[in-house]
DNA sequence: GTCTATATTGCGATAGAC
DNA sequence: GTCTATCGCAATATAGAC
């Protein structure tokens, strides 16, 4: 099946600008990687920049929809909110392997694009988090005493990190590890960090 | 005191380049910044990529002085090998606020310098903190079954993440917490997730 | 819709005056 | 050691033919 210009354009620029970032990349080779006449960029995105902002929208449309099924159905409980949204990131970032390089991008050297699209995103995130925890601290669930803001960080570091560390992490160590495994593990220690527990060994 | 070019010109660029990546800052912005000419550059560091090489390298050495002091005085255990390490990371962190988002911008997207600078002291440390691991679940001081290499990523991304988000999250939150505290609780809760238990609730 | 050709701007580097 | 002036090149964007 032959594709047309304006998605084999979105396609290859998703792949170039995840690798290389947004600068370091040109409208050139970005059109001689798709096959594609530099000028249809202008055509149909009005430049390098809607192009951007296209292949970063899409990006996130899998985060928009777990954020919908979170309202529409909210988890039993705090413990199980968390395991759930972990299980939800761990699956996304299978089908937008690149989801944590945008985002880690966009964090660093925001383009214009990060207020309208990326900063939208993260913060709805950010406050679902935050309620979970809050919830989960005065249902007794987790540790008293947790701050929201660094439970809320570090959870995110430990979902994301591995995604960015990986491609130089396997210059110098094997790392059979998927993503899945990883982030399993990494919710595991994460949850047996802030539990409350019965004993005070 | 007045600064000679050299000097003004590498703290701008340290500045500019964490800021904006090494891509998005160009030889004429650097140079209107620090008030020198811009064919400086090229006579004191033979160009840009000199210029940046120089900075990236001067954001490493606490890490390598800090690896030094381990191999002359190795801890007493796995556990206070971590805590040391955590401790060292963090007040690293405040001395070169910018080295976590130069680390993770070459993870991203490598410049030449990636694999003569960053590839060698990010190796350096993963052996570190693996042998520690491997040390810690040999002693019995962390939990039986610990992936060497996912402790040692997810140990990385708490110790990290937290001074690449602070920017955006303190877009919606206070954040009042400073990066030593935010360092402390994490280490905390990794701790708590990974070391061995008596009980088995 | 897709192409060529080109306008315009900005880049990094350097030669040469001082 | 610092400046001006400029070279050569690659960038994005667009006008206009097909």
């Amino acid at each position: 099946m032959k594709k047309d210009a304006q998605t084999k354009l979105i396609e290859t620029a998703t792949l170039l600008f995840a690798q290389k970032g947004f600068n370091a990349v040109s409208i050139r080779e970005l059109a001689r990687t798709a096959n594609v006449n530099s000028a249809l960029i202008s055509y149909y995105f009005g430049g390098k920049d809607g192009l951007y902002q296209e292949v970063l929208e899409e990006q996130f449309i899998l985060i928009a929809q777990m954020l919908e099924r979170f309202e529409e159905s909210p988890p039993s409980s705090p413990t199980e909110a968390i395991i759930t949204y972990a299980n939800n990131i761990s699956a996304i970032h299978g089908q937008r392997p690149y989801l944590t390089r945008f985002i880690l991008s966009e964090l660093m050297n925001p383009t214009p694009c990060c207020e309208a699209v990326v900063k939208k995103y993260i913060s709805c995130i950010f406050d679902f988090l935050h309620t979970i925890f809050k919830e989960g601290v005065a249902k007794g669930e987790f540790k008293a005493g947790l701050d929201y803001d660094f439970a809320t960080i570090s959870l995110a570091g430990i979902m994301n990190f591995f995604f960015i560390a990986k491609p130089i992490f396997q210059g110098f160590t094997s790392l059979e590890k998927t993503g899945e495994e990883y982030t399993a593990q990494a919710l595991d220690t994460f949850l047996n960090g802030i539990l409350r527990r019965k004993d005070h060994e």
